[in-house]
DNA sequence: GAGCAGTTTCAAATAATTCTGAAATTTCAG
DNA sequence: CTGAAATTTCAGAATTATTTGAAACTGCTC
């Protein structure tokens, strides 16, 4: 009996990995992540070790042009480490452990994406309201201060997530669990 | 020359609404939200007034069937509230126009169909890990405490989240408000 | 209860995204 | 330099998600 076919614990264990990526890759889908590059963080994070592409695709099912892509974005986020062994020309990766850092990398690089563009679009939103000239009716005029304000109130809250994320994203990734530890003792 | 022709400072604030309107959907798909979901939404915070499903449609050029179904998941979300008026068959909608309380009625949708589902997943997979036996190798046996290790790990982390979460979003929305304040003064 | 305004439903069409796989490219040891 | 190993690229295929639109339904008014 080899060891492929050995009956042992490791079942379970398997069985609890893969419960754990398909879940993470579900979870995926729903914010917009694609589910394969959910599944292959996932499978990193569990497995704790650096691994090359072939393993991540023998043991997902992924092609090799997919994983290769996906891994190098996901180095991209710093959310996996590109990890080199000495006399071996492959590539490994291994997944950040620490899940407060995880989540502010995860947050960093959503907010590059794309909050930071939504608030150029405001910028360029508030740029198009009319100034209002000496004929302007009355109402127009309320119209467009009343939508300025909307445009504002937007814009103020999201600067001050923008702000917020800076905050704790710096000290290398350890704000996140201080704010939540704060605003659990505190709120 | 009719108002529809009638050149004035309108045209400026529909093209600014427009904007607004485009960007929002775009961030939208971003973050896994039909991009016609997120231009409704966009369209009944902009305006500030109730609308219904007609002109959602003419001006969205979004089909009735969409429009109909997209209003009534916002308004199970809370993010946007049916409105009857006296005399008129029809439904009018508008949108929670507090930034604040809007993102916490978003936190809370999301919580409910996704953050929930995955703590329990998490419940299963750590269900799954085998309990080591008498027999059970030493490798075997480390194996498992480690991936159970980081299934906690996970599990702790967001389990906080989720606390954290309905507290904010408990206050009648102003939860949100008060915690970014604080961590803004603390941080 | 007939007719109508408004809404909902859902199968099918469309659009968008994701994935594959083979060819091109890079890398590196010898 | 040569060639095997590893990686990357990207056009097209496959899959998923979104949207449409027409029919069914609801419930109001006369």
């Amino acid at each position: 009996m080899t060891s492929s076919t050995t009956s042992t614990s490791q079942d379970g264990l398997i069985a609890s990995k893969d419960a754990f990526i398909n879940h993470w890759g579900e979870m995926g889908t729903s914010w917009g992540i694609p589910r394969s590059m959910a599944e292959i963080h996932a499978l990193l994070f569990i497995e704790g070790r650096g691994m090359c592409s072939d393993e991540v695709m023998d043991r997902l099912q992924i092609s090799r042009g997919n994983v290769s892509t996906t891994l190098r974005q996901l180095a991209e986020w710093g959310i996996v480490t590109r990890v080199r062994q000495r006399g071996d020309r492959k590539d490994y990766y291994e997944a950040e452990q620490d899940v407060w850092t995880l989540l502010s990398l995860i947050v960093r690089a959503r907010k590059r994406r794309e909050l930071e563009p939504l608030l150029a679009a405001l910028a360029d939103a508030k740029r198009l309201v009319p100034q209002p000239e000496a004929d302007t009716p009355k109402a127009e005029k309320q119209a467009a201060k009343a939508h300025l304000k909307r445009l504002e109130t937007m814009d103020d809250a999201l600067k001050r997530l923008d702000r917020l994320s800076d905050r704790f994203i710096g000290r290398e990734g350890k704000g996140l669990d201080v704010a939540v530890r704060l605003l659990a003792s505190v709120l």
